[in-house]
DNA sequence: ACCCAGGGTCGTC
DNA sequence: GACGACCCTGGG
């Protein structure tokens, strides 16, 4: 494959250490020149801002502007949205200020399915490490400048994983989890082209809740960062519930607030916008802590 | 050395 | 509906 490049020019709302660090993706690292690289579908693409561009190098198996822009969701107006939330509150206010950059990606479903639940009970590093070697076991070798990529495998390809070949590559007490997942997509027990088209998000959400591994908490990430982009979820963590208690709720144990009152105060002070504030608000306070 | 927490879910009571 | 168990790794 041959290199593309595509330039955006005087870029707004658009900072690639906000989008690849904010907790959407796993497969993006920084590079020396703080441009970041990573793999989604069959693309290697590097992206560096410089001064007001953007500037998108790799191979890609299309065209390099069309991919840009289904993946980091250019057509999206984020200065309607973050005007929208900024004038809710201070506290989006601030988290807005702080990581105006941000934007959610069109992630393949697949393998955000398999990220989220590989990110139960885990941190950062670790769930990198993770999808990486699933990848390279599984998935198919690209090479762009001397160096080699793996294709997040497809459920096909990752169903010739067994328990332990995963329990192997480091999931623990997952593998169970994508395995039995894996199995059930294969199996067409549940159709991921037809989630797209279901237009409840509580319908796609109950479908979700179907494959093992999946709960609330990993549902919701899944709908908010795939290709399926529902805004109208609120995912609840550890850090979005302690955020939500420091600004709203005060609670003295964070661990014993109630969920519903956390997912009523989000719909009501966010509305279908609350999944992108969560956003703001997760990224903004993870990184002060 | 030891303990704890990390973008939770599952099984059991 | 609450509770503990769960694999593994990095940091205090």
């Amino acid at each position: 494959m041959q290199e593309q490049k595509y330039i955006l020019k005087n870029a707004t709302s658009f900072e690639p250490k906000h989008i690849f660090e904010c907790g959407q993706c796993f497969r993006w690292n920084e590079e020396a020149d703080k441009s970041y690289t990573g793999v989604f579908g069959k693309n290697v693409l590097n992206v560096k801002k410089e001064e007001k561009d953007i500037v998108f190098t790799g191979i890609c198996e299309k065209d390099i502007k069309q991919i840009c822009i289904e993946y980091f969701d250019l057509n999206r107006n984020y200065e309607e949205i973050k005007d929208t939330l900024s004038k809710i509150d201070k506290y989006l206010y601030d988290s807005i200020n702080y990581g105006e950059g941000i934007r959610i990606l069109n992630q393949d479903l697949w393998e955000t399915i398999i990220s989220f639940i590989i990110s139960a009970n885990n941190n950062i590093p670790r769930i990198k490490g993770i999808i990486e070697r699933i990848s390279k076991a599984y998935g198919n070798k690209m090479v762009w400048k001397g160096k080699e990529y793996y294709t997040f495998p497809t459920v096909e390809e990752l169903s010739k994983a067994s328990k332990e070949d995963l329990r192997n590559l480091g999931t623990g007490f997952r593998d169970r989890y994508i395995f039995e997942t894996t199995q059930k997509v294969l199996n067409n027990e549940i159709n991921l082209e037809l989630l797209h088209k279901e237009e409840d998000t509580k319908k796609v959400r109950e479908e979700l809740l179907k494959l093992s591994g999946i709960g609330p908490k990993v549902a919701d990430c899944i709908l908010l960062f795939s290709t399926l982009k529902r805004f109208d979820v609120f995912p609840i963590d550890v850090w979005v519930r302690r955020v939500m208690n420091d600004l709203y709720i005060k609670n003295e144990d964070e661990t014993k607030v109630n969920k519903k009152q956390i997912e009523t105060l989000a719909k009501q002070k966010y509305g279908n916008l609350e999944g992108i504030a969560q956003q703001y608000l997760f990224y903004w306070k993870r990184d002060l802590a």
